[in-house]
DNA sequence: GCGCATACTTACCTTTCCGTCAGTACCTGA
DNA sequence: TCAGGTACTGACGGAAAGGTAAGTATGCGC
């Protein structure tokens, strides 16, 4: 396994997902709880965005702490190094939304 | 097939590809050949670099310039819309680097 | 005329990713 | 007692992504 090459290199493995961003985005507000996030981010299932969260959660992005309620109750959060990477993402939306008609239009499938 | 749901979303749509940060990196720097690219890009193959090198050209953030000599010599460069995407990968890039130890700690396989 | 360098192209195969669907466990209110 | 809400879990399969290896065209120098 090599080592990553470059800072940008690392970061895309760790945004990488088919809904990273849009969790990442989600939580930007504060904390969520599962079943918010899951009417929040539209077409996701359930499987997937355990999946991404498990993720997400292993490489200290996300927090997710247990209420020991019943109906159980599970919030995610951003960690601090989460709250990084998504201050780091902004310039990255913004260019995304300037150029979203074009990047609309070049889109292939 | 649903529109982009925000800017990151379309962004990383655009970057999504195991070799296309590393072909942003090295262009970041000025033009280059398709060898040079192929050497300075380590691990990658012929192919996988031509693929993603298209794909970005369609969506022109790369300029591809033949030129008609013996042996054959072709350039790629960012376009202006490629320059920008770069100068908003800057902060990813320098988050990536920030905390390369532990993203590299939290790495799976 | 032979090998070399350039920049590809193609067929084929493996691996990874993602979606569907069914099932689990717990308590609540009707 | 039975549906409903919560947060998951796991088997299965198809699609997409990526890798391997071989082949193409061109002209140069030897």
């Amino acid at each position: 396994m090599r080592a990553y090459t470059c800072g940008l290199d690392a970061a895309a493995d760790v945004i990488g997902g088919k809904w990273k961003p849009r969790i990442l985005w989600a939580l930007h507000h504060g904390p969520m709880r599962f079943g918010e996030l899951r009417r929040e981010i539209t077409g996701v299932t359930e499987k997937m965005l355990i999946q991404q969260l498990r993720e997400l959660e292993s490489r200290d992005i996300v927090h997710r702490e247990v209420f020991h309620q019943v109906p159980p109750k599970v919030e995610y959060s951003l960690t601090a190094l989460g709250q990084s990477l998504n201050e780091a993402l902004i310039p990255l939306d913004t260019w995304g939304s300037d150029h979203l008609t074009e990047l609309e239009a070049s889109r292939v499938r």
